[in-house]
DNA sequence: CTGAATCCCTGCCGATACTG
DNA sequence: CAGTATCGGCAGGGATTCAG
């Protein structure tokens, strides 16, 4: 039984929603980039790709991120059923940060972005330029 | 020669570009996400999946669609080495858009963010609420 | 038919300050 | 240590209008 809604290989899926006329939630691909939206997001899904993490040691990991963004990424993430928040009784408070199982599934998606930027850079500009 | 980046199953590659602690234009997958970004993108790639375009067949496809808003897309996609454009003389003139060989290899990656996006939708607001 | 230009409104995100 | 509250600047995008 093939309730993976996917197996065209160069078209899109059967699924109804493959069709709609409009930006809905409701399309998978939607739902994917609502998860990933937003800047920032996905680094700090990669620094939870390898391994939990202290609200503290998220904010190390990625300096220029404000404590705003940041807890908003962590609730966004939380929404989305990505990151999961273990807080821990005592004092000082101590919380850890994990990707759910399903956010663990977010390795390939990731993957599959780099790959595509990083394959065939072009020449934005001008012809031969050496961009960096 | 691995000039595929890629490689590692649970983690990200070993580029440089895998550490970046800010959000720049220089990860690829950064990049993909700015080919991709905004609404409407990937409605506008998925058609041209399906084969070349006239602009007003890409309304016609899309209707909510304002003209500004599409312009741009195929603009953004222009830049982005994902969308060609083909101009034939005469009157009245006759565009025609589709992707390049880069922009078909987005398939995969729509196809990667559909896959996430149709796994286990989430209970977002109640228990065993059948959201269809 | 194929777009570009303008206007305005909304939502994001960064900085700062404050609370449990 | 782990966040929330508030404000302001700026860019995204929708409707309309104008041009090639």
């Amino acid at each position: 039984m093939t309730h993976r809604t996917v197996g065209h290989p160069a078209g899109l899926p059967d699924d109804p929603r493959a069709n709609v006329t409009a930006p809905t939630p409701d399309c998978p691909v939607e739902i994917t980039l609502a998860a990933l939206h937003g800047r920032w997001t996905t680094l700090v899904v990669r620094e939870l790709l390898r391994g939990d993490r202290a609200y503290s040691e998220l904010r190390a990991a990625l300096p220029a991120l404000s404590d705003k963004v940041l807890s908003d990424r962590l609730a966004q993430l939380g929404e989305a059923g990505v990151v999961e928040r273990d807080r821990r009784p005592g004092w000082p408070p101590r919380v850890r940060y994990a990707l759910t199982p399903r956010g663990r599934r977010l390795g390939p998606v990731l993957q599959a972005l780099w790959d595509w930027g990083a394959d065939t850079p072009p020449a934005t500009t001008g012809p031969g330029a050496a961009v960096r």
